[in-house]
This record gives structure tokens, sequence and C-alpha cells, in this order.
DNA sequence: CATTGCTGTTAGTATATGCTAATTTCAAAC
DNA sequence: GTTTGAAATTAGCATATACTAACAGCAATG
């Protein structure tokens, strides 16, 4: 398990967080997630392949070696925990850790991880609500676009690739859609392609395309807002 | 002040690091130190003086520009306060704690940077007794080097030149050599090149080239562990 | 003054990472 | 089944960072 760059990591960690979403792994959706040419992305992935971090498929799937995932679950672990960090030692918001852990995760020694994890008494979520590699999400958990009119939910997790937009991600916050809170479905509208929710801090509305990667969990009526007033 | 490589950070931190120690700023120094072939740093050296971080004078030595030491005080400033966090905060012992900031200092965003020093309360020196850019160590501060048999003195800062080599600093730390400790200097053996210490701990003895980069504070018989018993 | 030796510099390479432009491949759509 | 369009690939290039070998420059030393 050698020590690998920045830019190996990075590929590691979009390729576990593909298969994490169960969308395909193409070179395709990397060079868009990391905002690189194909050409490149390319090139990286001979690199990888040499290196026995993934396969190719004969149908240009790449998948993760044993030891690529091994070294993907690292990375997002020291990606959740600096998050959580960022988010419940220094009190940096949220919905902005993401950018900063971003560097972190690459910066953290073996020694660091462990003591800062044992500080931290070793969260097992994000502040997104992303388990860390070996928790699951509770089994009941859904996405808000299969959540029907009328169901109250509570947000158990935000995507990741929601994270890589602030913008989106203070619009979250504001209408109080983090993990933890409850929502009432009020209408999924096709002619918006949105879903209406309420909540105690007032009204909310989400694009389909953004309702499909909050995932939350029904709350059966007699336990509405019996844990997060 | 454009965002700089690792590897540019760690030429402008040693170029620093070597002012503050009046030591002069050659180009070899730094291949010695980064442990780099001549050519390469070489190279590299011309990149730095194209981007405006460096100026070569007639005497080959380098000088940092403006630019380059208000980078180079802010790589050090994230240095010395990844070294207090990861010592302070999750126990990792003072004199293994280099190691790892060295690789946290090239990815703290200014926002974490500021939460961090505002979380620890802004430290003004780090574990090993470095004051961050803008401090100073005290006026009577020598090295162990200049302190007279008879002398009783106080640890204020091991250099950093020390600080590379985890076993040295290993065995600083069994003698109790560390800022903040009280040490009495019994004698000075040019034969042996070296200083023999007394403390509360035991006996120690230092080779001349180590202790030239201790530097202590003579403690007045009257006050001798008044403040560190 | 000539030699020695450190320092700096040039030449020649190599690798990782990035790009654009052009071409190939292959499955899906007509 | 042929066309079409996205995806993959190749060609050609650029930059930062590294190396070794060879050479140049200059100061200290004999």
């Amino acid at each position: 398990m050698t020590e690998h760059s920045k830019v190996i990591e990075e590929y590691l960690l979009t390729l576990y967080k593909l298969n994490r979403a169960g969308e395909p792994a193409k070179a395709v959706t990397i060079a868009n997630r990391l905002d690189t040419s194909p050409p490149t992305v390319h090139a990286t992935i001979l690199r990888m392949q040499r290196d026995g971090l993934v396969n190719v498929t004969k149908t240009k799937e790449l998948a993760l070696t044993k030891e690529g995932q091994s070294i993907a679950e690292d990375i997002a672990y020291r990606h959740n925990l600096s998050e959580y960090f960022l988010c419940n030692t220094l009190g940096i918001p949220w919905y902005e850790v993401h950018q900063h852990a971003h560097l972190l995760e690459h910066a953290m020694t073996p020694m660091v991880v462990e003591k800062l994890a044992e500080f931290l008494g070793k969260p097992e979520f994000c502040p997104h609500g992303t388990p860390m590699p070996g928790t699951e999400l509770p089994e009941n958990t859904i996405t808000l676009m299969e959540a029907q009119p009328g169901m109250t939910v509570e947000v158990a997790m935000i995507g990741e690739v929601l994270e890589d937009s602030v913008d989106l991600m203070k619009i979250l916050h504001e209408h109080k859609v983090m993990p933890g809170k409850q929502h009432k479905v009020i209408e999924k509208t096709e002619v918006m392609r949105s879903i209406s929710l309420e909540s105690k801090e007032g009204p909310s509305s989400l694009p389909f395309h953004v309702a499909e990667k909050i995932f939350v969990i029904e709350i059966p009526k007699d336990k509405k807002r019996s844990i997060q007033p």
C-alpha cells in the first residue's frame, strides 16, 4: 500500500463514490466530475491499471481492485473525519466543510487519523450524513424522490454530488434540509419537476434532480418530531 | 498571492527558516535540507525567480521577495499551528509532531487556519518553542553553547533543524530537554565536544552541534525552579 | 601562481499531469 | 443495415519536478 499522488487519490475517491451511489464508473464520468479532459483521464487510468489500482472491464467499466478499494475507503474515511472535525470542533458551517476537507484528506498520516478519530469519539457519519466506510444508512432509507406526498421524513444524508456546489448547499441549509431535520412532503409536481416540502422553518421546493440525491427516512405519524423538534 | 505547489512551498519555508536561523541561503543548502539534487534545485529556483518569489544576489544568495516572504510566513504559521494542535489537542508526542505537520501545512485553507487558531486560543509558540511569525523569543535568549558551566537554564526552543531527526528528538524527550524544562550546565568538554547537563530527571550530555541549536534562558539562582519544578 | 574542491550550471532524460485536435470504436437509433 | 453520436483513444505538445553526467567558475590553500 504505497503512497499515491493527490491526483490518484482523487480518482480513487471518485470511483468509490460512484460505486456507492450505484452509478456506472466510466472514464467520462470521472472526466466530468473532476473537470479534466478525457485524454488526461485515459492516461491516468492506464497508470492506475499498471499500478494495480483498477481493472477495466470489456464494457469499459472501471472496477477498483482490492487494493484500490482499500485505499479509497481510507481516503473516504479521512475526508469524512475531516468534515466532522471542521464542523463540530472548529465550527465551520456544515455546508462548506467539503471544500476544506478536500485538501486535508490527502495530508493526514495514519497516526493523525487515529488520534483525530479518538478525539472526535469515532464518529460514524459526516456532517452531511454520509456513513464512514464500514457503516451503513438504515435499511429503510429512501430518496426524497421516492417519498410520497403526505409522508413526514427525516433527512438522513445529502448525497455527495450535491456537496460540490456551495451555493446549492447554502440553500439547503437555509431551508434546513439537513441531516436530522424533519420535513413533510406536500406534493410532487411533474410539470415543475420539483417537490415541495413543509417544515417548522417554512416551505421549500426542491427540483427532482436534487431530490434524487437526498436520502430520507419515513417518520411514522405517531413519532413525528419526537427526536428532532 | 496565487496558490503554489507543495514543492514551491517547501522551498519558501526552507529559505524562511534559514533566514531566521541566520544561515546563508544558498542553493546547495536547500539541496541538502530537502535532499534534492543541485540541478533540480537550480531549475526550481529559476521558476521561483520567474514567479517573483525570490531574487538571487551577485553572491548567489537567495533572498525572498516581499511576496515570497509573506507566503513563507503563512506556511510557517500553518506548520506551527498544526504542531500545536497535534500535540495539545490530539496528544501526539511533541517530538514527532513535526513530520505530521509537514503534510498538513500545505493543506489548510485560510478559513481552516483562522478557525483552528481561534479554537487553540491563538498560540504564539509551537511545541518546540518556535515563535509564530510576528512573535519573538525573549531578548535574553542564548544558545546552550553560550551557556556557562554553573548556570541554570530553561529551555526555550529546540532549533528547527533538529526536528528532522525523530531519533534525536526522542532522546531529547527522554532527557527532558524540552521547552519549559530547567537544566543546570555542568561542564563543556572540548575533547568530547559535548556539554553535560543535570536536571531533576538526571544527567544528560549533548554534543556541541546539537547544543548550538538549542535555545535557552538563564534562570537567576533565586528563581530556580520557581516556575517549572 | 597553480591546484583543489565546492558550487553552480548545462545537457540530456524520465515521469506525472495536463491540454487540443483528430481519429477510432461501438452501440443505439433510424 | 446504415447512420449517428457519444466514448475512447491516439498524436502531438507543454510544464513541473526529478535524476545523472559533465563542465564551468571561483575562492581557498598549498
